[in-house]
DNA sequence: CAGGGGTGGTTGAAAGCCGGACGACCTGTC
DNA sequence: GACAGGTCGTCCGGCTTTCAACCACCCCTG
Protein backbone atom coordinates (compact mmCIF):
# COMPACT_ATOMS: atom_id res chain seq x y z
CA UNK A 1 0.00 0.00 0.00
CA UNK A 2 1.13 2.75 -1.30
CA UNK A 3 0.99 6.25 1.44
CA UNK A 4 0.91 9.15 -0.93
CA UNK A 5 1.94 12.66 -0.45
CA UNK A 6 -0.67 14.98 1.11
CA UNK A 7 -1.29 18.42 -0.64
CA UNK A 8 1.31 20.47 1.88
CA UNK A 9 3.80 17.14 1.59
CA UNK A 10 3.51 17.56 -2.22
CA UNK A 11 4.21 21.70 -1.98
CA UNK A 12 7.23 21.05 -0.69
CA UNK A 13 8.70 18.45 -2.28
CA UNK A 14 8.20 20.63 -5.11
CA UNK A 15 9.64 23.34 -3.51
CA UNK A 16 12.46 21.34 -2.99
CA UNK A 17 13.13 20.06 -6.54
CA UNK A 18 12.52 23.33 -7.93
CA UNK A 19 15.19 24.80 -5.66
CA UNK A 20 17.71 22.46 -6.03
CA UNK A 21 17.56 22.90 -9.66
CA UNK A 22 17.47 26.19 -9.64
CA UNK A 23 20.10 26.53 -7.35
CA UNK A 24 22.70 23.99 -8.61
CA UNK A 25 22.07 25.61 -12.04
CA UNK A 26 23.03 29.13 -11.03
CA UNK A 27 25.80 28.34 -8.87
CA UNK A 28 27.53 26.20 -12.18
CA UNK A 29 26.40 29.09 -14.39
CA UNK A 30 27.92 32.06 -12.31
CA UNK A 31 31.55 29.83 -12.17
CA UNK A 32 31.31 29.41 -15.89
CA UNK A 33 30.83 32.40 -17.31
CA UNK A 34 33.04 34.25 -14.74
CA UNK A 35 36.06 31.31 -15.06
CA UNK A 36 34.85 29.05 -17.35
CA UNK A 37 34.78 25.96 -14.71
CA UNK A 38 31.62 24.12 -13.35
CA UNK A 39 30.72 23.77 -10.20
CA UNK A 40 31.82 20.26 -10.44
CA UNK A 41 35.34 21.38 -11.58
CA UNK A 42 35.25 23.92 -9.02
CA UNK A 43 35.21 21.28 -6.18
CA UNK A 44 37.27 19.07 -7.67
CA UNK A 45 39.57 22.09 -7.07
CA UNK A 46 38.52 22.68 -3.74
CA UNK A 47 39.49 18.68 -2.66
CA UNK A 48 42.60 18.76 -4.16
CA UNK A 49 43.57 22.30 -2.30
CA UNK A 50 42.82 20.71 0.83
CA UNK A 51 44.57 18.06 0.60
CA UNK A 52 47.95 17.60 1.72
CA UNK A 53 50.72 17.83 -0.69
CA UNK A 54 47.72 18.95 -3.22
CA UNK A 55 47.38 15.91 -4.13
CA UNK A 56 44.95 12.78 -3.79
CA UNK A 57 43.85 9.23 -5.15
CA UNK A 58 42.00 8.85 -7.96
CA UNK A 59 39.18 6.99 -6.68
CA UNK A 60 39.55 8.87 -3.72
CA UNK A 61 38.35 12.06 -5.43
CA UNK A 62 35.73 9.93 -6.89
CA UNK A 63 34.58 9.03 -3.71
CA UNK A 64 34.53 12.62 -2.33
CA UNK A 65 32.90 14.43 -5.50
CA UNK A 66 30.33 11.93 -5.91
CA UNK A 67 31.27 10.80 -9.32
CA UNK A 68 31.72 7.34 -10.86
CA UNK A 69 35.65 6.62 -11.83
CA UNK A 70 34.86 6.89 -15.30
CA UNK A 71 33.35 10.12 -14.81
CA UNK A 72 36.22 11.95 -12.93
CA UNK A 73 38.74 9.95 -15.26
CA UNK A 74 36.89 11.97 -18.15
CA UNK A 75 36.89 15.17 -15.80
CA UNK A 76 40.68 14.87 -15.23
CA UNK A 77 41.45 14.89 -18.40
CA UNK A 78 39.62 18.45 -19.24
CA UNK A 79 40.93 19.55 -16.31
CA UNK A 80 44.55 18.00 -17.22
CA UNK A 81 44.23 19.61 -20.70
CA UNK A 82 43.56 22.87 -19.64
CA UNK A 83 46.29 22.68 -17.24
CA UNK A 84 44.70 23.11 -13.68
CA UNK A 85 44.93 19.60 -12.80
CA UNK A 86 47.60 16.59 -13.86
CA UNK A 87 48.16 13.71 -13.19
CA UNK A 88 51.32 11.31 -11.32
CA UNK A 89 51.84 7.92 -11.12
CA UNK A 90 51.16 6.74 -7.27
CA UNK A 91 54.33 5.72 -6.09
CA UNK A 92 52.77 2.85 -3.09
CA UNK A 93 50.53 1.54 -5.78
CA UNK A 94 51.34 0.99 -9.18
CA UNK A 95 47.94 0.76 -10.64
CA UNK A 96 46.90 3.97 -9.33
CA UNK A 97 47.13 8.04 -9.80
CA UNK A 98 47.17 10.85 -8.13
CA UNK A 99 45.62 13.87 -9.95
CA UNK A 100 47.60 17.05 -8.21
CA UNK A 101 46.86 20.59 -7.72
CA UNK A 102 48.67 22.49 -10.45
CA UNK A 103 50.25 26.03 -9.85
CA UNK A 104 47.61 27.56 -12.60
CA UNK A 105 45.10 25.49 -10.91
CA UNK A 106 45.72 26.74 -7.22
CA UNK A 107 45.50 30.69 -8.76
CA UNK A 108 42.05 29.74 -11.15
CA UNK A 109 40.72 28.73 -7.14
CA UNK A 110 41.84 31.25 -5.64
CA UNK A 111 40.47 33.68 -8.23
CA UNK A 112 37.00 31.22 -8.29
CA UNK A 113 36.33 31.22 -4.77
CA UNK A 114 34.73 34.09 -3.83
CA UNK A 115 32.59 34.11 -6.81
CA UNK A 116 31.10 31.25 -5.65
CA UNK A 117 30.76 32.05 -2.04
CA UNK A 118 28.88 35.34 -2.89
CA UNK A 119 26.70 32.68 -4.79
CA UNK A 120 25.93 30.95 -2.09
CA UNK A 121 25.68 33.66 0.25
CA UNK A 122 23.45 35.42 -2.19
CA UNK A 123 21.15 32.74 -3.36
CA UNK A 124 20.67 30.82 -0.30
CA UNK A 125 22.51 31.60 2.83
CA UNK A 126 21.92 35.17 3.12
CA UNK A 127 18.15 34.32 2.42
CA UNK A 128 17.33 32.30 5.37
CA UNK A 129 17.92 33.09 9.32
CA UNK A 130 20.88 31.63 10.71
CA UNK A 131 18.54 29.22 12.28
CA UNK A 132 16.67 28.50 9.29
CA UNK A 133 20.04 27.77 7.10
CA UNK A 134 21.41 25.31 10.47
CA UNK A 135 18.16 23.59 10.20
CA UNK A 136 18.59 22.87 6.74
CA UNK A 137 21.84 22.02 7.05
CA UNK A 138 21.34 19.39 9.76
CA UNK A 139 18.23 18.26 8.47
CA UNK A 140 20.52 17.17 5.23
CA UNK A 141 23.12 16.06 7.38
CA UNK A 142 20.30 13.11 8.17
CA UNK A 143 19.37 12.57 4.53
CA UNK A 144 23.28 12.34 3.68
CA UNK A 145 24.07 9.86 6.47
CA UNK A 146 20.97 7.92 5.23
CA UNK A 147 22.13 7.71 2.10
CA UNK A 148 25.57 7.18 1.70
CA UNK A 149 25.12 3.84 4.56
CA UNK A 150 25.67 0.90 2.90
CA UNK A 151 21.83 -0.71 2.16
CA UNK A 152 20.61 -1.95 6.13
CA UNK A 153 17.56 -3.85 6.07
CA UNK A 154 14.46 -1.89 6.93
CA UNK A 155 13.82 -4.19 9.45
CA UNK A 156 17.09 -3.36 11.51
CA UNK A 157 15.57 -0.31 12.93
CA UNK A 158 12.11 -1.95 13.91
CA UNK B 1 35.68 42.12 0.07
CA UNK B 2 34.54 38.44 0.42
CA UNK B 3 32.84 37.37 3.39
CA UNK B 4 33.81 33.58 3.83
CA UNK B 5 32.00 30.65 4.90
CA UNK B 6 32.59 30.23 8.54
CA UNK B 7 33.48 26.41 9.33
CA UNK B 8 29.76 25.66 10.47
CA UNK B 9 28.54 27.43 7.08
CA UNK B 10 30.68 25.34 5.38
CA UNK B 11 29.50 22.08 6.83
CA UNK B 12 26.16 23.02 6.64
CA UNK B 13 26.64 23.72 2.52
CA UNK B 14 28.76 20.47 2.13
CA UNK B 15 25.54 18.18 3.65
CA UNK B 16 23.71 20.08 1.09
CA UNK B 17 25.64 19.61 -1.85
CA UNK B 18 26.03 16.16 -0.56
CA UNK B 19 22.56 15.57 -0.30
CA UNK B 20 20.76 16.96 -2.50
CA UNK B 21 23.05 15.01 -5.03
CA UNK B 22 22.56 12.03 -3.80
CA UNK B 23 18.76 12.34 -3.32
CA UNK B 24 18.23 13.08 -7.07
CA UNK B 25 20.67 9.89 -8.25
CA UNK B 26 18.95 7.46 -5.87
CA UNK B 27 15.33 8.84 -7.14
CA UNK B 28 16.43 8.46 -10.37
CA UNK B 29 17.99 5.55 -10.68
CA UNK B 30 15.18 3.62 -8.57
CA UNK B 31 12.53 4.79 -11.34
CA UNK B 32 15.33 3.58 -13.26
CA UNK B 33 15.41 0.45 -12.53
CA UNK B 34 12.01 -0.79 -11.71
CA UNK B 35 10.18 1.21 -14.86
CA UNK B 36 12.94 2.43 -17.09
CA UNK B 37 12.24 6.21 -16.50
CA UNK B 38 14.00 8.73 -15.11
CA UNK B 39 13.01 11.13 -12.78
CA UNK B 40 12.86 14.12 -15.47
CA UNK B 41 11.03 12.24 -17.62
CA UNK B 42 8.35 10.98 -14.66
CA UNK B 43 8.25 14.81 -13.51
CA UNK B 44 6.89 15.43 -17.43
CA UNK B 45 4.49 12.59 -17.17
CA UNK B 46 3.22 14.35 -14.19
CA UNK B 47 3.24 17.81 -15.39
CA UNK B 48 1.05 16.07 -18.50
CA UNK B 49 -0.95 13.66 -16.08
CA UNK B 50 -2.51 16.64 -14.50
CA UNK B 51 -3.01 19.22 -17.63
CA UNK B 52 -6.28 19.31 -19.10
CA UNK B 53 -6.84 16.73 -21.57
CA UNK B 54 -3.37 15.24 -20.58
CA UNK B 55 -1.76 17.72 -23.26
CA UNK B 56 0.41 20.71 -22.41
CA UNK B 57 2.58 22.93 -25.10
CA UNK B 58 6.00 22.38 -25.30
CA UNK B 59 7.10 25.64 -23.99
CA UNK B 60 4.25 25.52 -21.17
CA UNK B 61 6.10 22.41 -20.42
CA UNK B 62 9.89 23.31 -20.67
CA UNK B 63 8.94 26.14 -18.66
CA UNK B 64 7.18 23.55 -16.10
CA UNK B 65 10.08 21.62 -15.76
CA UNK B 66 13.21 23.74 -15.35
CA UNK B 67 14.22 22.00 -18.91
CA UNK B 68 15.66 24.57 -22.03
CA UNK B 69 13.50 24.44 -25.15
CA UNK B 70 15.82 22.07 -26.69
CA UNK B 71 16.51 19.54 -24.24
CA UNK B 72 12.78 19.48 -23.61
CA UNK B 73 12.38 18.64 -27.53
CA UNK B 74 15.09 15.66 -27.41
CA UNK B 75 13.25 14.90 -24.20
CA UNK B 76 9.98 14.55 -25.69
CA UNK B 77 11.64 12.70 -28.71
CA UNK B 78 12.43 9.94 -26.51
CA UNK B 79 9.25 9.86 -24.53
CA UNK B 80 7.87 9.51 -27.69
CA UNK B 81 9.88 6.69 -29.47
CA UNK B 82 8.89 4.83 -26.21
CA UNK B 83 5.25 5.55 -27.25
CA UNK B 84 4.80 7.34 -23.45
CA UNK B 85 3.67 10.90 -24.81
CA UNK B 86 2.61 12.33 -28.71
CA UNK B 87 3.16 15.23 -30.14
CA UNK B 88 0.64 17.26 -32.08
CA UNK B 89 -0.34 20.04 -33.72
CA UNK B 90 -1.75 23.39 -31.91
CA UNK B 91 -4.87 24.10 -33.40
CA UNK B 92 -4.46 28.01 -32.10
CA UNK B 93 -1.31 28.38 -33.15
CA UNK B 94 0.54 26.86 -35.86
CA UNK B 95 3.87 27.27 -34.52
CA UNK B 96 3.38 25.00 -31.60
CA UNK B 97 3.25 21.60 -30.82
CA UNK B 98 1.18 20.02 -27.80
CA UNK B 99 2.53 16.89 -25.80
CA UNK B 100 -0.06 14.05 -25.57
CA UNK B 101 -0.21 11.65 -23.01
CA UNK B 102 -0.32 8.31 -24.47
CA UNK B 103 -2.81 5.60 -22.80
CA UNK B 104 0.17 3.88 -22.49
CA UNK B 105 2.04 6.73 -20.64
CA UNK B 106 -0.51 6.95 -18.28
CA UNK B 107 -0.27 3.54 -17.48
CA UNK B 108 3.26 4.11 -16.98
CA UNK B 109 2.50 6.99 -14.44
CA UNK B 110 0.29 4.44 -12.92
CA UNK B 111 3.08 2.14 -12.16
CA UNK B 112 5.98 4.07 -11.61
CA UNK B 113 3.94 6.72 -8.70
CA UNK B 114 3.92 4.18 -6.18
CA UNK B 115 7.89 3.81 -6.34
CA UNK B 116 8.66 7.52 -6.41
CA UNK B 117 6.59 8.17 -3.53
CA UNK B 118 7.88 5.40 -1.67
CA UNK B 119 11.54 6.88 -2.09
CA UNK B 120 10.66 10.53 -1.52
CA UNK B 121 9.16 9.28 1.94
CA UNK B 122 11.85 6.48 2.42
CA UNK B 123 15.18 8.70 1.66
CA UNK B 124 13.62 12.23 2.89
CA UNK B 125 9.95 12.55 4.49
CA UNK B 126 10.96 9.74 6.63
CA UNK B 127 13.87 11.11 8.03
CA UNK B 128 12.55 14.03 9.16
CA UNK B 129 10.18 14.99 11.62
CA UNK B 130 6.96 16.55 9.96
CA UNK B 131 8.43 19.66 11.92
CA UNK B 132 11.82 19.75 10.02
CA UNK B 133 10.26 18.63 6.58
CA UNK B 134 8.08 21.10 6.62
CA UNK B 135 10.97 23.81 7.30
CA UNK B 136 12.96 22.45 5.15
CA UNK B 137 10.29 23.03 2.32
CA UNK B 138 9.58 26.75 3.90
CA UNK B 139 13.39 26.96 3.49
CA UNK B 140 13.54 25.86 -0.20
CA UNK B 141 10.26 27.44 -1.42
CA UNK B 142 12.04 31.15 0.04
CA UNK B 143 14.93 30.07 -2.60
CA UNK B 144 13.11 28.75 -5.28
CA UNK B 145 11.26 32.74 -5.15
CA UNK B 146 14.25 34.00 -5.13
CA UNK B 147 15.93 32.20 -8.15
CA UNK B 148 12.56 32.28 -9.89
CA UNK B 149 12.43 36.13 -10.23
CA UNK B 150 13.45 38.12 -12.63
CA UNK B 151 17.30 39.78 -11.33
CA UNK B 152 15.88 42.31 -9.50
CA UNK B 153 19.11 45.11 -8.61
CA UNK B 154 20.27 43.63 -5.15
CA UNK B 155 19.70 47.50 -3.96
CA UNK B 156 16.16 47.47 -4.52
CA UNK B 157 16.30 45.57 -0.91
CA UNK B 158 17.49 48.23 1.12
C1' DC C 1 55.49 -18.88 -6.02
C1' DA C 2 51.48 -19.94 -9.19
C1' DG C 3 46.99 -18.94 -9.85
C1' DG C 4 42.53 -16.66 -9.14
C1' DG C 5 39.70 -13.13 -7.62
C1' DG C 6 39.43 -8.36 -6.58
C1' DT C 7 40.62 -3.37 -7.32
C1' DG C 8 42.35 1.02 -9.75
C1' DG C 9 41.92 3.54 -13.50
C1' DT C 10 41.28 4.24 -18.57
C1' DT C 11 39.04 3.78 -22.87
C1' DG C 12 35.60 3.82 -26.80
C1' DA C 13 31.08 3.87 -28.40
C1' DA C 14 26.60 5.31 -27.76
C1' DA C 15 23.43 8.31 -25.69
C1' DG C 16 22.45 12.70 -23.68
C1' DC C 17 22.87 17.63 -23.18
C1' DC C 18 23.49 22.62 -24.36
C1' DG C 19 23.86 27.02 -26.96
C1' DG C 20 23.00 29.11 -30.98
C1' DA C 21 21.05 29.39 -35.41
C1' DC C 22 17.12 28.66 -37.95
C1' DG C 23 12.50 28.64 -40.35
C1' DA C 24 7.81 29.15 -39.36
C1' DC C 25 4.53 31.73 -37.48
C1' DC C 26 2.07 35.43 -34.66
C1' DT C 27 0.91 40.30 -33.43
C1' DG C 28 1.01 45.14 -33.12
C1' DT C 29 1.66 49.35 -35.77
C1' DC C 30 1.29 52.34 -39.40
C1' DG D 1 -1.94 44.62 -45.78
C1' DA D 2 2.97 44.94 -45.12
C1' DC D 3 6.51 44.88 -42.19
C1' DA D 4 9.23 44.67 -37.76
C1' DG D 5 10.00 42.33 -33.86
C1' DG D 6 8.88 38.69 -30.95
C1' DT D 7 7.78 33.68 -29.90
C1' DC D 8 7.59 28.55 -30.93
C1' DG D 9 9.82 24.49 -31.56
C1' DT D 10 13.52 21.97 -34.03
C1' DC D 11 18.10 21.01 -35.54
C1' DC D 12 23.13 21.06 -35.73
C1' DG D 13 27.78 20.78 -33.79
C1' DG D 14 30.37 20.05 -30.03
C1' DC D 15 30.93 18.69 -25.48
C1' DT D 16 29.69 15.54 -21.32
C1' DT D 17 28.13 11.31 -19.26
C1' DT D 18 27.35 6.52 -19.03
C1' DC D 19 28.13 1.64 -19.66
C1' DA D 20 30.83 -2.08 -20.29
C1' DA D 21 35.02 -3.91 -21.55
C1' DC D 22 39.57 -3.87 -20.55
C1' DC D 23 44.61 -4.01 -18.79
C1' DA D 24 47.66 -3.75 -15.11
C1' DC D 25 48.38 -4.62 -10.82
C1' DC D 26 47.64 -6.23 -5.84
C1' DC D 27 46.99 -9.80 -2.52
C1' DC D 28 45.43 -14.07 -0.65
C1' DT D 29 45.47 -18.89 -0.66
C1' DG D 30 47.39 -23.18 -1.07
Amino acid sequence: MTRWLDETEQRHWRAYIYATTLLHEKLSRELQEAHGITLADYEILVRLSEAPDRRLRMSHLADATLASRSRLSHQIDRLEKADLVRREACETDRRGSNAVLTDHGWDALVEAAPTHVAGVREHLVDLLTPEQFADLGNALAVVARHLNSPDLPAEQLA
